[in-house]
DNA sequence: TGCAAATATGAACGAACATTCATATAATAT
DNA sequence: ATATTATATGAATGTTCGTTCATATTTGCA
């Protein structure tokens, strides 16, 4: 069994920061929205029931954490995920939450 | 490419929690340490560098999520790791910080 | 019984943060 | 210009939660 080395204070840190991002139920919503294509943020407002101002706020908490990237269409902003990580770090967690033990 | 169901309310919010819980820093350590191995609560306050209050404020955390569990060995209480889901998860969130883009 | 070592617990405090509300900005069309 | 649609922003609020400090509990041993 290989020993594991414990990353260094700093990798904790970006660690901890990625998981806080991850660990809310409206950017979890968004993500998942996002795993299907780019969407705009009316598109997503809709299909996760959470108000305008809600989702905009969150989309910058993400796109601040470079998990999602955005382009401008005419009026509209669109928003796709910028980072192939999220696709298994959900995973894992479904995996682990819907698993019989 | 296949599309992705949202998950029902129940499973995001079992996922936002594992993910709050594996989110801190302490927390992080504790599960790194524990990834070699069954350690008591003495080895992982010196490994770790925290006090003991918080190492056992935070064990009863991770065991109230069933991501640890105990043994009594005389005045001694050893921990281990008890999902194998942490290891994974703890390798998405380390590739994605280390690595580069 | 009394003492020491190991661990757990509870209160308290401060900081972080998710959400709402109101309002601002930007782009387009009439 | 003005109205409308889409999105962003800032302040305010209430709650959650990580940490510390002091103390309690448990176990083994002299």
């Amino acid at each position: 069994m290989k020993k594991i080395i414990m990353p260094n204070e700093e990798v904790l840190e970006e660690m901890e920061a990625m998981l806080n991002i991850a660990s809310d139920y409206t950017r979890l919503k968004i993500m998942y929205s996002l795993l299907n294509g780019e969407k705009c943020v009316s598109e997503i407002v809709s299909e996760i029931d959470a108000s305008q101002s809600l989702v905009s706020h969150q989309l910058k908490v993400l796109k601040d954490a470079k998990l999602v990237s955005f382009k401008k269409e005419g009026t509209k902003v669109i928003y796709y995920l910028d980072d192939y990580h999220v696709r298994d770090l959900l995973n894992v967690v479904y995996d682990h939450v819907t698993e019989e033990k």
